[in-house]
DNA sequence: TCTTCTGTGCTCACCAC
DNA sequence: GTGGTGAGC
């Protein structure tokens, strides 16, 4: 997934003198000060990522859930095709672009799953019965759920570690800071300097033992002779001998690995799954070093080990690069690997492809200044759909894919609350397609309720459907092969603000205001029949309309005292101002275990809060504070150097436009 | 076993209009 | 708001 803006039309970067001279930097000398330094972000010399990502996975969670063997052979199937194939499956030639029954005559003990499926009246996807894709919709979210664990397995053995969640199946680490503490504990030495030697070269490293670290990809390309120009050849072999003394980088690679053979354990034993990691200087080699080796392992890629492990890769397979600006470049240079496109200068590139090209000058050479960043809000949109192999002829067909879709979103958005009790789609879609490129969506205001249900998301989405029929021309036939229905505008809702987490907890949901401009377009709300009774409501943001109606029980505001600024701090006190009666919820466990949520998140916002206050002190007021989020980690890493985010599109060079939305 | 290989069925994000 | 695309699992 990880749908990241583009690098190209992010804004310009400066390309840095260091870069030019040594682009990867992995002959840099590594100073006390690099060392010592708690704020280089990205441009560490010592930065270590990780990126773990499940093997087969899909499979993986079927064999978990059904407790099968691990060297039994599964595969996990969508109607007949399969789209995971575990590890003993592919030993028998297996692979994802087998049907079911091919597979099967490969190896007749395959077991073969179905993925989990809906029918209409389903509230859950399940396994059970036969299934039948002109009835039902699969479902992935079982396999989003045991990720979500998996994730959590992470955070738990990772405290306080930047974990980004690049994928259902992988996760990024920012393990640069548990490394520089690990670096420290163990050389002390390093730690007592004083400061007119800040900026000499640390001393030479111990020697690593990478036994059972992982599978260290080669600084000198494995021989295949097959690409080995002849003159060469012989001064190769002699510099295959001679490994180059390990650096410190290498020792914090090393200790990286130690950290990620440690969680993927954790993982294993507690959950399960088997993961496979990659640990290098940046993100974008982290990704390729962990399928260097595939199932159960991790490999590690140090800097004097990059050039030759890119050079032979294909270029067009680097993310952003396969598509049409990818191709323009192979012709162009007529090349195909990233060894082909060294000999162009970052000059001519730039100018051929505007500023911003710089990206792909840099990525050919293993930069990647990219942050490991936690998502803030886990999405902003969520959406089900479903191919119709036997197309809707009739308007009154549509209710019940609605419902089937409906029913997906609302247990997704249940377990998304589970963790996120502030998750409010602002908006609902629906889109009805007769073939591609050939349909139309409709969009109507969604309310914040506490209790979605497949009704309610029924109830809109079925006026959004009337209004789509009313897009029909009289008499032609109808043909409706896509359906899409999907929650726009996730965002968590204002803290704050009327104390939304209330709302959610209280058995009657709010009464929002209402601007007249929605209004006009709430109509929806007239035949919310299950729900007459304010269960649902249009508004606009969350402004309770009627205080004194549909109070939860919010009179009690945590609170608590804060030990470095002394002052108690508690919530808004306009929350309880509005609220004036408990409704019966008051002290149910739910309840307390809300409470306790919002002294959490008290608390925390309050140490972001000193947090960035430290950070101003630090860096001479530099950092603006005060902002709306929470302050994270990386945020605050960010260098004025990488201040590439959300430059105007006009900052964009036209040279590189015509690679984007251009119609063909 | 494995990167190549297909194609499906999805999910998500961004941008232009 | 609506439509279209790119990208990836
Ligand atoms: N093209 C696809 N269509 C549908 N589902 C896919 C597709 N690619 C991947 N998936 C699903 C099934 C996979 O188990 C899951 C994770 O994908 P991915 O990491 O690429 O492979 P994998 O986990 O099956 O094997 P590996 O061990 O090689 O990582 O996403």
């Amino acid at each position: 997934m990880d749908a990241e803006m583009h690098p190209l039309l992010k804004g310009k970067s400066k390309l840095l003198d260091t870069d030019s001279i040594d682009p990867t930097h992995q002959h840099e000398t590594i100073t006390y000060r690099h060392l010592l330094s708690q704020t280089l972000g990205s441009r560490d010399p010592l930065r270590v990522i990780a990126l773990c990502d499940s093997d087969a996975f899909y499979a993986a969670c079927e064999m978990v859930r059904l407790g099968t063997s691990p060297e039994l052979p599964l595969v996990v199937q969508q109607w007949d095709s399969l789209i995971a194939v575990n590890y003993p499956a592919r030993k028998f030639g297996i692979s994802r672009m087998d049907k079911a029954v091919d597979a099967k005559k490969k190896c007749p003990e395959l077991i073969c799953v179905h993925v989990p499926t809906y029918k209409e009246g389903d509230t859950e996807p399940g396994h059970w019965g036969p299934v039948d894709a002109r009835t039902h919709k699969t479902s992935l979210d079982t396999y989003r759920t045991e990720s979500g664990k998996i994730l959590n397995v992470f955070k738990e053995e990772l405290p306080g570690v930047e974990i980004e969640k690049a994928s259902i199946d992988e996760a990024f680490f920012d393990l640069t800071r548990p490394v520089r503490e690990a670096l420290l504990r163990r050389y002390p030495h390093l730690a007592s300097v004083s400061p007119k030697d800040m900026d000499t070269p640390l001393p030479p490293p111990p020697p690593i033992k990478w036994d059972e670290l992982g599978h260290l990809i080669p600084i000198e390309p494995e021989p295949t002779p097959a690409h080995e120009k002849e003159g060469e050849s012989s001064k190769l072999l002699e510099a295959v001998k001679e490994e180059p003394l390990p650096t410190w980088h290498d020792v914090a690679l090393s200790i990286g690995a130690e950290l990620m053979a440690g969680v993927r354990e954790k993982v294993r034993t507690k959950l399960g799954y088997t993961t496979s990691a990659g640990i290098a200087r940046n993100k974008f080699l982290a990704k390729l070093t962990a399928s260097y080796r595939k199932f159960n392992s991790q490999s590690i890629l140090r800097n004097a080990a990059i050039a030759n492990y890119l050079k032979p890769m294909p270029f067009q397979k680097i993310r952003f690069l396969g598509g049409k600006l990818g191709k323009a470049i192979a012709e162009e240079y007529d090349a195909s690997t990233v060894g082909d496109l060294l000999s162009v200068s970052v000059e001519e590139i730039q100018n051929r492809y505007g500023e911003s090209a710089l990206w792909v000058w840099e990525i050919l050479r293993g930069i990647d200044r990219s942050e490991v960043k936690a998502k803030t809000a886990l999405f902003k949109s969520m959406s089900a759909s479903k191919n119709l192999l036997k197309p809707l002829v009739k308007p009154a067909e549509g209710a019940h894919w609605i419902r089937i879709l409906a029913a997906d979103l609302v247990f997704r958005l249940k377990a998304a609350r589970a963790e996120q009790p502030t998750l409010w789609p602002k908006t609902l879609v629906l889109g009805a397609y007769k073939g591609f490129g050939n349909g139309h969506s409709k969009q109507a205001p969604f309310p914040f309720i506490k209790d979605v249900s497949v009704d309610i998301i029924a109830s809109v989405a079925d006026k959004l459907w009337k209004e789509l029929m009313g897009l029909e021309v009289e008499g032609s036939p109808l043909n409706i092969r896509h359906m899409h229905l999907s929650f726009t505008g996730v965002g968590t809702a204002e803290t704050g603000q009327g104390s939304i987490e209330c709302f959610l907890k209280s058995p009657l949901p709010i009464a929002p205001s209402v601007s007249t401009a929605s209004k006009r377009k709430l109509h929806a709300e007239e035949d919310l029949s299950a729900n007459e009774d304010d269960d649902v409501l249009p508004f606009t943001d969350g402004t309770p309309i009627n205080p004194g109606r549909n109070s939860p029980d919010c009179h009690t505001a945590p609170s608590f005292t804060c030990t470095r600024c002394g002052k108690t701090i508690n919530s808004e006190v306009n929350n309880s101002d509005a609220f004036n009666d408990a409704t019966g919820a008051t002290n149910t466990s739910e309840a307390r275990l809300d409470w306790n949520s919002k002294l959490d998140n008290l608390k925390r916002e309050h140490e972001d809060y000193h947090y960035a206050l430290d950070l101003t002190r630090r860096t001479n007021g530099t950092l603006k504070v005060g902002m709306p989020g929470p302050v994270s980690g990386s945020s605050s890493k960010k260098r004025k150097t990488e201040s590439r985010s959300r430059v105007s599109t006009k900052g964009k060079s036209p040279g590189i436009e015509r690679f984007f939305n251009t119609s063909k």
